[in-house]
DNA sequence: TTGTAAGCGTTATCAA
DNA sequence: TTGATAACGCTTACAA
């Protein structure tokens, strides 16, 4: 319960009413509003000079470069990004819209873009999606208003609206945890079918047959359904089929994952030896649940996941999964939309590694 | 290994060089710039009152109004951010500066704010500090530049520049995470100390004596300070000390929290019956490197944590924590922001109540 | 190398 | 209830 404290409407002395345009006091410090036009006159130049020096571009003496710097210095000068984005047509600021930031890795991406971005002046603005294909092209589209010079998206399955205003638009954006050569929208990732298949082919290597998964919810997630086709595919690829009692999806988190392997548990049929999760999270609470619920892992139960997040690493018993380079993804699809957005060159499609990591959570089946 | 794919300079199809302004094709679809003056053409009405439509301020007719938004609808007409923010002095974007986003319980925080901010119409600026209070000041001082309304901080110690700053700029911001009824600036969080006297106090209570912490890095972060000072003081209010061979600094990472564990271990002295991390991410190392020493948990060990991160409930032993209501904080924090944006008046201290959730990881210590 | 001045797309103040 | 029109603060030809 929030308990009331301190109550005030005009701001308390801290957070002062919004002001209004405050003439700048001295020349010392200024207020509020010191503009390119104060900073101009104070160095005795143009503004447009001022411009110049400011966004180092043309030529200009060492003098004037001192006296505007001089100027700026003393009167604290900001400079108005929006006056600035209205007049260069330019706001140097990138949109990503991510499923949810509650996943770890995603927020190491969105952190790791941020970073990128940083480095070179933009300035990352965020909105969820929740897996929700209306929810982004609302997001896509505030954003757009924002005025974005590019976007970062997930996946590629994305409301034909989407592409059609970004394009519209002359938005440069890039579709990121995919890969796909044959698409037409830049992307940078891996190819999560194939993920998928490495890991149903490490266990049907191992000896196992009897395979199911707790998978992430495939209804408007590309990666998802295209990790469970891998997974699909390499079981057909030898003989074997993973139908619908194999399979349960839920919403990514811990619980969910325990809750998916108990589902799985009471079906009919026989007992699954291996489970994989649409992702760590979920591999994670299947493990949990198992553990819980008298299974030993990995000696009655093997279990693998995706992405390969911290705790993947330091669980007992530690999990074999997919290691997903996600630093490098939104890095990487910072740089291309950073060229794009400078109109420089810039590669359109960049396959990352997503390599499988053998740890203890997995093992050859029980006999029986 | 970043494997090469398709190149391009000039966008192959998709993302098209950054356009210049295109003239709108027809009057079914607009291509891009399509501005108030050509709705205000289409409708036969003044740019002015197509302003006040789109704003639904100040008085206009029915008529007027179904014209405007059907001129709106078909040139897909899309307001542009930048003028309209310098037109207003009103930027309509949020700023908020986190320690670090991979920390899950941030993650929540920074979604449950961008989820606020969408209800009123506001865009989210993120950045992080990495727990650096140079790079909290230099984050803050873009965000300024790029016009944000209002901003939210973590914690409250942050350089006295950047309070100068934002009051300078009339700027609304609130510290999160903390609440000091004394402070001077406006906070929405939980007192930190008493939670961690609360921690200590059920540990006391519970007969440990022996108690240690691996505490978050302390330098630079209030919270993590709060906490270790409301253990000591509990500890102090026993006549018990928690003298500098008990804590273990570490960054907030579950690896961290097992480092830490054996670093304590190692020390001289009896071992200690209880652990507290600075939070659940530490917490849960210790439990993990316990359990993998030989240490049960909570027979040999009890562990105890801050946070209530997923986790905590689901891992075995689950563990005891002091429940942080994030959501609400960062909810809170963004009602009190939009209210200052718009002169309503606002609470400048909230308190929320971080209170023990008492589970399996944490018992009597053992009889010896 | 620097200055002049015309925008950029809105909002907001006055009148009408 | 609506319309002119002057800002808003900066960038960027084009001149000088």
């Amino acid at each position: 319960m929030p308990q009331a404290a301190g109550f005030s409407a005009s701001g308390r002395g801290c957070n002062p009413p919004l002001s209004k345009r405050l003439h700048k006091t001295a020349e010392t410090d200024a207020d509020v509003a010191v503009t390119l036009k104060d900073v101009a006159d104070r160095a005795g130049v143009s503004t447009a000079t001022v411009s110049r020096v400011l966004n180092r571009q043309g030529r200009f003496s060492r003098e004037t470069e001192a006296r505007v710097s001089q100027a700026v210095a003393a009167l604290g000068y900001v400079p108005h990004a929006a006056a600035r984005a209205l007049a260069s047509r330019r706001s140097r600021t990138v949109g990503a819209v991510t499923a949810a930031l509650d996943n770890p890795i995603f927020a190491r991406g969105v952190q790791a873009l941020e970073n990128r971005l940083e480095r070179s002046g933009y300035g990352l603005l965020i909105a969820g999606s929740d897996y929700e294909a209306d929810r982004e092209l609302k997001q896509v589209r505030t954003m757009v208003e924002r005025g974005i010079d590019a976007i970062m998206l997930q996946g590629d399955s994305h409301l034909p609206e989407v592409y059609d205003l970004l394009r519209r638009k002359g938005i440069a954006y890039i579709n990121t945890w995919v890969y796909d050569p044959a698409s037409p929208h830049p992307c940078c990732g891996f190819d999560n079918e194939q993920a998928g298949r490495n890991v149903a082919d490490y266990l049907l290597d191992l000896g196992h047959t009897e395979i199911a998964m707790v998978a992430g919810i495939s209804e408007g997630n590309d990666r998802a359904r295209n990790r469970i086709a891998g997974v699909r595919a390499a079981l057909e690829a030898r003989g074997l089929t993973l139908d619908d009692a194999r399979i349960v999806e839920r919403p990514y988190s811990v619980s969910d994952g325990r809750d998916g392997l108990r589902a799985l548990l009471r079906r009919p049929g026989p007992r699954p030896t291996a489970v994989i999760g649409g992702n760590d999270l979920l591999a994670i609470g299947v493990i949990l649940e198992a553990q819980q619920s008298g299974l030993a892992v990995p000696d009655a139960l093997s279990v693998a996941g995706f992405d390969d997040i911290e705790l993947a690493a330091n669980i007992a018993p530690s999990l074999t999964t997919i290691h997903v380079p996600v630093e490098e993804i939104c890095t990487l699809a910072g740089d291309y939309l950073v060229a794009r957005i400078e109109g420089r060159p810039a590669r359109d499609h960049v396959a990352l590694e997503a390599r499988l990591v053998v740890r203890q959570s997995t093992t050859r089946p029980p006999a029986r």
